[in-house]
This record gives C-alpha cells, structure tokens and sequence, in this order.
DNA sequence: CGTAAAATTGACGCTAATCAAGGTCCGTGG
DNA sequence: CCACGGACCTTGATTAGCGTCAATTTTACG
C-alpha cells in the first residue's frame, strides 16, 4: 500500500513539487476506490462531490447529448485525474467515467480537496496545469473537429491514442485499449461506417492492421503525412510513398 | 483609478470571496493596460508572460491553423481572463487575442501571480473557477460541432452570443459586437457563404434583422427550438408560437 | 463619388451521412 | 463440442448537406 502511494506521487501531477512529507498529508486524507471492469466512477448529471487520481485502469469518458447521441471525450489513464475540474466548481458531473477495465484510485471529497488546497498553495497551482493542459488539447481537438475533414481527424485521434496507450508489438504499434469502430466514430464526430471504410483503406494501403476492437499502426508517418496535412508533393524525395 | 479597481473586484471572478484588504493588495502589484481597437494584448505563439482581466472593451479570441485557416475560439468582455489558463503554465499563447475595440485591463506577470496565489491561496481557488467554467462551456460547443448540422450550429452560436453581448433595441435583441458573415463561419466551423444563406432564411422567416456586421434576433424562441432540436411536433400546446 | 470590404446568390461537385444487407467474431448455454 | 445469439464489422447504393468557385450587389467610409 505505501508502495502504491509512492508510485502515485511520482507519477501524479497533482502532487509534483510537494515535499514528501506534504505530499504523505495530503494521500492520508484521501480514500481508496476501486472500480470493476463496466463500472462507472460517476454517471452524467450527478453532482459532482468526489475527484479521483487513477493509478490502475483505463477509463472512458463518454457524454450524452440531448437526443441520446454519444460522444467519447476522451481516455484516461493511471496518473490522470477524474472529475477535477469540475468537483472543485460545485458543478454537476457534465459526462460519465466508465472503467473499462478494473480500476484503481484514490479520491477525495471535493470539500476536503479545497481546505487541503487552501493549506498547501502549491495543490492548487498543480492542480490548475493538470486543467491547464487539458484545457489545451480540448482545444486542439476543436480546432480539428472545425477545420480538418474525417480522415485526417481519425488519423489525429489514433495518434493521439498511440501517444497515450501505445505499446509495441511485433508488427507496429499497437493502441492498447479495446476500441471499437464505433468508439472512434463519438470520437472524431463521424459515424461507424465511414471510420470502417477509412481503415479497411489504410489496411489495404498496409499502413494499419486492424482486428475487433483493436488497432495497431504499422507505419505510422503515413499517417502523420496525412494528420498534418501535408501534400505527397511538399515532401521531397519520398517517391516511394506513392507505390 | 480606486473607482475602477472597486469595480472590478466586485466584477471579478478572480478576485471573489476575497476580503477588500487582500483583493487591494492584490490589485496593487497589477499593471494597468490600454489597447487601442484592432490593437493584440498577445499572439498566438509568444511565451504566455502576462496574464489579464479586462475591465473595458471587446476581446475577440482567434486561433490559426497551420495551414492558415483562422477559428474563432472566443469574445470576451470586462470581466473576464485572458491567457490565465496558459501563463501559470509556462507554456505559449495558444491563440491571439485581439481588441475589436479600445479595451483597458489590469495584468500581472505570472511569476507575479504564482506568488500572490502561494500567499492567498483562495486566489488560486478562484482561477481554477474561471478556468472550470471556461472548459465546461468549450467541452460544449465541442459537443456540438461534432453532433450538431451547421444550421443547429449558428443558432446555438449566436445565442450564445446574445446571452454574452445581447442588448435589448426597438425590434429585438442585438448583439453588440461587429459580427461579420466571416466571424460567425469561423465560429461555427463552416464557410461565410453558408452562414449568409442561413441568415438570409433566417431573415425571410422574421427570425432576424442583420445588416452588416451585425445581427438582431427578433424571434429567439424560434431559434432557441432549432437549437435544441426540438421538432414542433414535439412541443405541446405551443399554436401561438407558430404565429 | 470611388474604392474596398462585406454580403448575396447560383451552380456544381464531392464528402460523408444514411439505409440496407450480410458477414465475422466471440461468449454462452445446451 | 456445437449451435445459437448478440455484438461488431464490412460493403454497396443512395442522397442530403455543405464546401467551393464565380459573378454580382450592397454597404460603409474616406
């Protein structure tokens, strides 16, 4: 357990930069949750009263929309925080946090998460770079969603998951959580059917292999060629590409 | 000069919940900035040194791609942030913010600032606010250009916009910044030659009066109902509406 | 009054959403 | 072990939506 803690610190930006001592306070008011495969941490709509920190798992967050429509927001992993922006704003939860796999955290009640900010300034400042970046990248994702067209807005998202969740393997690499056509469609504001086209091409053009659920990249700068746009024509001497 | 900051720590969210001798001495290590119409407070680009709070004019926020197509992220008005979320970061301006017309803000040096939010740690509590609802309502409109058709789209948008700037006038509600064709389509993530189509409807339904540059919702409801998705088949009761 | 920015409108073509049909994979229970 | 059902994936046909280009008009302002 204390070894479990330690890895947490290390990892955890919400506490980076806290001496030891601080960083031991602040885990002792925290609690420990465990959540199973298909659980959810929250669902949509309930008010916010807890903030988690993963160290185990992968979880997927999913928001609704009016007319039932799903959309996938993201995929987090161990070190990255749940429902930290929101929690401290006595806000409702805006979308629901479902483990896809068995999962971990530590949490805390958002009223003691702010006395503990209030004790140690240094949480706070920490906690505003973990919304910081994360404000960054919405950000990002927006200005694709608004500017790019589908394929390369797919091509930016399984990028984005190898950064994330990719893990070597014999033949590229492969995005290591379960991920369907469909999953990709909510995340790139497209449908199943035009993400199945899009890689059964690129299996063609052997840029992917792509099983149920799973994706791997073999060549991967194919695609970032084609995520930023560029032109075959402003690369020069990348004849071979065209056959 | 006293006036001012008076009024702006009432405004302020930043400043909020802080007695009046710390949000004074808070105040007292800001600078006082004034930028003329069509002047930038920062570009997209250069190292986030400052960060501000407008306490007079118009903001217009305004990213660009790499390929030089140009979203319009945001407008802001007095009381609201500028480049908070990325100067405690130590990262770059992420987009440019441009005066649409004579602005005054206070600002401080995020050096400055991190100190004043080590010592006053409800300031730091406050900025993690602004930045929360600041990312809820992009997670939005994220929403909403990956689920919504255009049409839906300029409707929520510039509703949004009414709610920001509207200002009640002889036939409606206007929106009380230079809003250009072009603005909206960047808003929105589509082209200025769709946004005047849609207008032009719009226009021919008594929706809205537009002339140049600006837009005047006479009828909101029906564009609240276009928002949301509503068929009118789905409202009951609602006969007076349709006249 | 002349110019440039802003807006309109029509025509065209392509992207991608939608619908339909069928195939494949996997776990479960008989 | 096999059969079945459900989840997942593929592919084709169709078409609405919308992006793009071109031509023209309107508006503001010096």
């Amino acid at each position: 357990m204390n070894n479990t803690h330690q890895d947490i610190v290390e990892r955890c930006f919400l506490l980076r930069g806290l001496d030891a001592d601080t960083g031991q306070a602040i885990l002792d008011e925290s609690h420990m949750r465990r959540i199973e495969a298909g659980g959810f941490f929250f669902h949509q709509g309930e008010p916010a009263e807890w903030l988690y920190i993963l160290y185990r798992g992968r979880v997927k967050l999913v928001q609704l929309t009016q007319e039932g429509e799903q959309v996938v927001v993201n995929y987090f992993g161990p070190g990255q925080g749940l429902g930290i922006i929101v929690a401290l704003n006595g806000a409702d939860y805006p979308l629901s946090a479902e483990a896809i796999e068995v999962c971990e955290a530590v949490s805390w009640h958002r009223d003691e998460m702010k006395q503990l900010m209030l004790r140690y300034p240094q949480l706070a400042l920490n906690g505003m770079n973990m919304m910081s970046s994360r404000f960054t990248r919405l950000q990002e994702r927006f200005r694709d969603i608004s500017t790019k067209r589908v394929e390369q807005r797919i091509a930016r998202a399984l990028l984005r998951l190898v950064r994330q969740f990719g893990k070597r393997v014999a033949d590229g690499v492969l995005i290591d959580i379960p991920l369907t056509r469909q999953d990709i469609a909510e995340m790139t504001g497209t449908n199943l059917y035009n993400v199945s086209r899009i890689l059964s091409k690129w299996e063609q053009e052997g840029w992917i292999v792509s099983h149920r659920k799973q994706v791997i990249l073999c060549k991967a700068h194919e695609l970032v060629v084609l995520a930023e746009d560029l032109t075959k024509d402003l690369i020069l001497g990348t004849d071979e590409v065209s056959e």
